[in-house]
DNA sequence: CTTTTTGCAAACCCTTTGCAAGACA
DNA sequence: TGTCTTGCAAAGGGTTTGCAAAAAG
């Protein structure tokens, strides 16, 4: 079952890679719709998911609302800002398997795997919450 | 706006700390349902985001399906099952304010928090797959 | 008496799925 | 040809919301 080289394959990958920052599928879809409007939603969903099915594509899942698409397929963190809930890398060294190896022995699961995601404000915002309090003081 | 004492939000905290592990907000709607039929699903959905949103009650997010509720309110970190589901305490030391420092430092967010949460197999499960394999051998 | 909370149903968001038609190998 | 993929629309899971009635303070 190898993967056939279909061409909306090849555009939505390509719409990945373009886009700036983790979009999310509704957001690819909404690119790739801009310059072939005769694709699908579903075939956005699917493509996406046969991606990072294959680790193609890195998929961050979020709490709350939509997951983001990561063109780079390597293991890193994320951020997610809360006011615009956009989603930036966080290049810092990986926890490692010290703590699934601390976790599996706390808890007695077998640790496959973890996910570290932080919460926080992006530059962006932090400077239009600066803004807002100017303008309400 | 001091939350009001009503009957149902009694039932439902209770609820919460008498069942074992865990449980989805559905699975705490048909605790309840099965001693006062007349309360409502929205209500029960309504007050675990008011209890967890006071800080009375934990909530565990989960990347794919319905989140969990916690009757400890201290921040701790959980392991989820792949096979059943089910949510169980990771009790290890808390990362601290380094990583949140560092993710700062690499991203340039002011960094409110993280969440780290580990992928595996429960006990339970890790039997269930012992067997598994014994009658397909 | 004022304001929050309830119960119900409908709405909501994001994602997946059934199906027949079309594209790939 | 045989099978995977597409496009569409509809269904699905989980959670929230609008509303009038009931309850709390």
């Amino acid at each position: 079952m190898p993967a056939r080289n279909t061409v909306q394959r090849a555009i939505i990958d390509d719409a990945l890679r373009r886009l700036a920052n983790h979009p999310t599928a509704d957001e690819v879809y909404e690119a790739v719709r801009a310059e072939h409007p005769s694709i699908g939603k579903a075939t956005v969903y699917r493509t996406l998911k046969r991606l990072s099915d294959e680790g193609e594509i890195g998929r961050v899942r979020i709490n709350n609302g939509a997951d983001h698409f990561d063109h780079q397929s390597f293991s890193h963190y994320h951020v997610r800002c809360e006011r615009c809930g956009r989603v930036d890398d966080v290049m810092i060294p990986l926890l490692g398997e010290g703590v699934n190896e601390a976790a599996a022995k706390a808890s007695g699961y077998r640790i496959l795997g973890h996910v570290l995601q932080f919460d926080g404000v992006c530059p962006a915002c932090q400077t239009a919450e600066k803004n807002d309090e100017a303008s309400t003081a």
